[in-house]
DNA sequence: CGCCGAGTTGAACTGAATCAAGAAACGTGG
DNA sequence: CCACGTTTCTTGATTCAGTTCAACTCGGCG
């Protein structure tokens, strides 16, 4: 339960009643494995930050299903440019493991934006820090090798590999989970 | 000089009285063509918006010259995760063509943001905005073929082929330049 | 003129995809 | 607790898109 207050305050300090005005206007929920939280073609109206478990945001190419996303523990998931573009979502989101997540709004965290000063620079300040995130990590799909991707995933979540399928991951490493298997064995 | 100000209406109503308080933080400059802008592990204190000309950021992978982005009129450039972050710069920033570059500096932006609600909110709603847009360029260099990412890349921008260097845009499609070239001839 | 950077073309090579078949793990119902 | 089907993962053979390296063309410019 603090874990996301936690997560907040390393972006921008919240005062202890923005905190508060934070976790009235979410909500904690449990959901089973492999819940469907978000439609394709429709616009998102939450996103969802991950308490406990693993979800996913993906999307259908050519029939094959492909992992955009994946967030376990104190990260966020959901289809980020329909929730705040409010166009309909080219991607679904659904849970992978069973999970505990907070979930956000989006009319009460506009609202929450709009209450006071102070939240909206933090959400500003957390936008910077999701571009910083999406840059870095198609920095490493840009140029580097199947094997080279595949590392610097272990490196940051070496669990990942025990908890998520190896599909999904493939998919989000952008190769096939035939490769990803041939790969796994050479490390 | 009002182009700047009607990207800015695309994505936030500004009052007369923002909108004046923001031409009165920026800079308007030329710089000649190859002109870096950036140092790379420097902190960057400054974007840029483009009004006439055409700029790039780019790394050295391998000695190799990676084109990350490239902006042509009305678009930003600038080493944004830096800028943001207040980290060093992974990249280089440098004019391609001969330009007019409008000058955001940061802690006048920052001031910008923090004088009023308002301008705030637009920095955060353009802050989404940008997120959108990496999501979309990531979902093309997901699983795309070299070739249909050419394609995208002339039906979005066609003249960026004239422009800049083949070299640059192949790099920036995460291909050679022999294989762009082969492309080319085939469209 | 001749040089130089930018682009093209060719041939050989390679990383990863594809297609196909098995093996292992997993969960559900009997 | 085992038997079954289903999903997940591995392994093999082949193909293919894109890289690499090298040579060549073209246009501009000192």
């Amino acid at each position: 339960m603090q874990s996301i207050i936690e997560t907040f305050r390393q972006i921008g300090e919240l005062s202890k009643k923005n905190e508060e005005a934070l976790l009235r206007a979410i909500k904690r929920r449990e959901y089973p494995p492999r819940t469907i939280l978000q439609k394709q073609d429709k616009i998102s109206d939450k996103i969802y930050f991950v308490e406990k478990g693993s979800a996913r945001t993906y999307y259908y190419k050519e029939g094959k299903d492909i992992t955009y996303w994946i967030a376990l523990e104190n990260d966020f998931v959901g289809s980020m440019s329909s929730f705040f573009m409010r166009e309909p979502s080219n991607k679904i989101v659904e849970t992978i493991e069973s999970c505990i997540l907070w979930d956000f709004e989006y009319e009460k965290l506009e609202a929450l934006f709009s209450s006071n000063r102070e939240m909206e620079k933090t959400g500003r300040l957390y936008a910077n820090y999701a571009i910083s995130l999406l840059e870095k990590r198609f920095d490493h799909l840009h140029f580097n090798s199947a094997k080279d991707r595949y590392e610097i995933l272990i490196n940051r979540q070496p669990e990942i590999i025990q908890r998520v399928p190896l599909g999904m991951i493939a998919s989000y490493l952008g190769i096939t989970q035939e490769t990803l298997s041939r790969i796994r064995t050479q490390v």
